[in-house]
RNA sequence: GGCCCCGUAGCUCAAUGGAUAGAGCAGCAGCCUUCUAAGCUGUUGGUUGCAGGUUCGAUUCCUGCCGGGGUCGCCA
């Protein structure tokens, strides 16, 4: 239940009784929020001010209405008009009990919609080349992914989590050949690695087991025999120590999508770029000079062939055949995304990281160019996240040798605290991960307090059944509980925030930005860690009270709520709620 | 030079176009015979980079500047 959506359609109809002459548009730009400042009451309406000026009234006048049709709503105790048109709501306290016994009904679905009617979206998110373990650097994009790809089946999308494998391009073609020197070695070769190859160690295992598969065999053969049979179990090799990673960051995909299937005679390039043609929006041109490039000597105007992209709103048309006859990692990608829609994705979402918002226009244009139009692709861009050691920030690149490992992190600071982390900024804004930080046991670190919060929840419950053995505590006599007695300030403020989770949850997912989620749940914990402290002074607004039984079962009606929150949150963010912290 | 992101309290950051712009940290003043002080309460602190525009209303949308970061024909 969702108070906010609920009052929504209340004002709607309301207006639409009042003025019947109001076009749905103009009622659908009525919102219902909580007002910032608590002395404006419980919901707050823009109505009046939004459909006062498109159908020639006064905002008041329009809004003095409304609130004399919201009179005789049993749930409303008084509305007042505000401002230059606000319409405040004041609630009454059997409404927020309401709620509360809907958080109990519901349990894991308190907060779960049918938003997205069950149509398919497609999020892509990692995608990272498969030429060695994962580094820090791809850490943002996968649990941003991750919970975004959560939070948007949570409120009822048929999600898709992708990882794009770049497995056709010549990178693969170097780490195949850095593989077999590995595998030289593994025969008693002394090797020296030429700068361009991979130099880490973790292709060690790969030469090992390519010389205890092969003896000697490759040795005396041509790169042109070898390289595809080295390259394939590299590949997988790579695929293996990616997956491992992503499993200890615990981020899930469905689908491992290869480009390499999409190369070949007849294959969806081919295919892709035919049917482009087709539709007239392939041609043989040159190109500007792009700016970027001052020095003439490295620029060569040549004809090729390019897709119209410019028509699609990008900068420029874009390239697809290279020099050497291949296809660009552009024409590629334009056959997958048309591979997506074909595979009735009309939604889809890509998380990349900022050095590539280059790429963003293309992408959009190439989605908008296969679908007819009929698909829209969201381009999620994950900024920088600087790591910093003793303040020192330090670089890392995956061919230099002191690479800092996406498992080196999770290892370092725990999987929990590397997510919550990372979703407790906004995507688009650049940031840094503070190891000394993160490991902070304090209100400094959001994800202990949030996770300190949930097990209080639990302490509390223990407490109960240990201080108040009569008590029963199953979870059929809880939900019986006297509601109606949580009348105190502290318990309807708190109940107030457990009431904003749905909508909470609604603007994360139409927004794409899962740190709404995180920030939520550490303003929940805020309140819940507060009311807590309230039972200091006043022993009449503890949670388990002796002296009141009733009471107490209320309290623990309203704390199981709150734990329910938190687990639904966090469980939305791929993080832990621990029942205690050690 | 083009494109993208950012600019909000001393610091790190929030705020689907709403009212007097909010949290945490740091600073200051308090709270432990306690349902775990890994916590809580109070308080100081602002020309939301600048200038225009749209709007009943702009931190938010548009234009132009300033500053920081990223990126820039066939790498992936």
């Amino acid at each position: 239940m969702d108070i906010f959506a609920d009052f929504a359609a209340r004002v709607a109809a309301a207006l639409k009784t009042l003025y019947p002459e109001a076009s749905a548009e103009l009622i659908a730009r009525a919102v219902v929020e909580p007002p910032r400042d608590p002395g404006h009451g419980d919901l707050s309406s823009n109505a009046a001010m939004v459909v006062a000026k498109p159908l020639g009234k006064n905002p008041r006048d329009v809004a003095v209405a409304l609130a004399e049709h919201f009179k005789s709503d049993p749930d409303v105790t008084s509305v007042e008009v505000a401002g230059p048109g606000f319409l405040n709501f004041r609630l009454d306290e059997p409404v927020w009990h309401r709620i509360l016994k809907s958080v109990d009904t519901l349990g894991a679905e308190y907060g779960r919609s049918d938003l997205g009617r069950s149509e398919k979206v497609n999020v892509e998110y990692v995608s990272a080349n498969p030429t060695g373990p994962m580094h820090v650097g791809h850490t943002r994009g996968a649990v941003f992914g991750d919970a975004l790809a959560s939070l948007l089946a949570y409120v009822g999308y048929d999600v898709t989590r992708e990882y794009y494998i770049n497995d056709a391009g010549g990178q693969v073609d170097v780490l195949a050949q850095s593989a077999f020197l590995r595998y030289r070695e593994a025969l008693g070769a002394v090797i020296d690695i030429p700068k361009g190859l991979y130099p880490g160690d973790y292709l060690k295992p790969v030469g090992a087991a390519l010389a205890a598969e092969f003896g000697e065999s490759l040795l005396s053969r041509h790169e042109a025999e070898w390289l595809p049979l080295v390259k394939e179990r590299v590949l997988a090799a790579m695929m293996d120590l990616v997956r491992a990673d992503l499993a200890n960051l615990g981020v899930k995909h469905d689908v491992f999508f290869s480009e390499r299937t999409l190369h070949g005679q007849g294959g969806d390039i081919d295919l892709t770029l035919q049917w482009l043609r087709d539709e007239g929006l392939i041609y043989q041109g040159t190109l500007e000079r792009p700016k970027g490039i001052s020095h003439d000597d490295e620029w060569e105007d040549r004809e090729q062939t390019l897709f119209r992209a410019k028509d699609f709103g990008d900068d420029t048309d874009r390239a697809l055949v290279k020099s050497d006859g291949s296809y660009t990692y552009f024409a590629a990608d334009i056959a997958y995304h048309r591979n997506k829609y074909l595979r009735g994705f009309k939604h889809m979402i890509n998380v990349l990281g900022a050095d590539h918002s280059g790429y963003v226009k293309r992408l959009q244009a190439a989605v908008k160019a296969v679908s007819g139009g009929e698909a829209d692709m969201d381009v999620k861009i994950m900024q920088l996240v600087r790591l910093l050691k003793n303040g020192e920030p330090f670089k890392m690149s995956k061919r230099s040798g002191d690479l800092v490992l996406l498992s080196d992190v999770v290892e370092e600071v725990g999987r929990d605290a590397t997510r919550f982390m990372l979703l407790y900024r906004r995507n688009e804004q650049a940031m840094d991960f503070d190891f000394a930080l993160v490991k902070e046991h304090t209100r400094d670190n959001p994800v202990f307090y949030v996770q300190y919060a949930h097990a209080r929840t639990c302490s509390v419950f223990r407490t109960a059944e240990s201080e108040l053995p009569a008590l029963n505590l199953n979870a059929e006599h809880l939900a019986a509980a006297p509601l109606e007695l949580l009348v105190s300030p502290a318990d309807i403020e708190l109940i107030k925030v457990v009431a904003q989770w749905p909508r909470t949850v609604t603007a994360a997912a139409l927004a794409h930005e899962p740190h709404r989620i995180a920030f939520y749940l550490y303003e929940l914990a805020a309140a819940f860690h507060a009311f807590w402290a309230k039972g200091k002074d006043d022993r009449t607004l503890r949670f388990v009270n002796p002296e009141d039984l009733k009471l107490t079962l209320a309290r623990l009606a309203l704390v199981g709520a709150v734990r329910q929150v938190l687990v639904n949150g966090l469980t939305v963010l791929g993080v832990s709620a621990p029942q205690e912290l050690s």
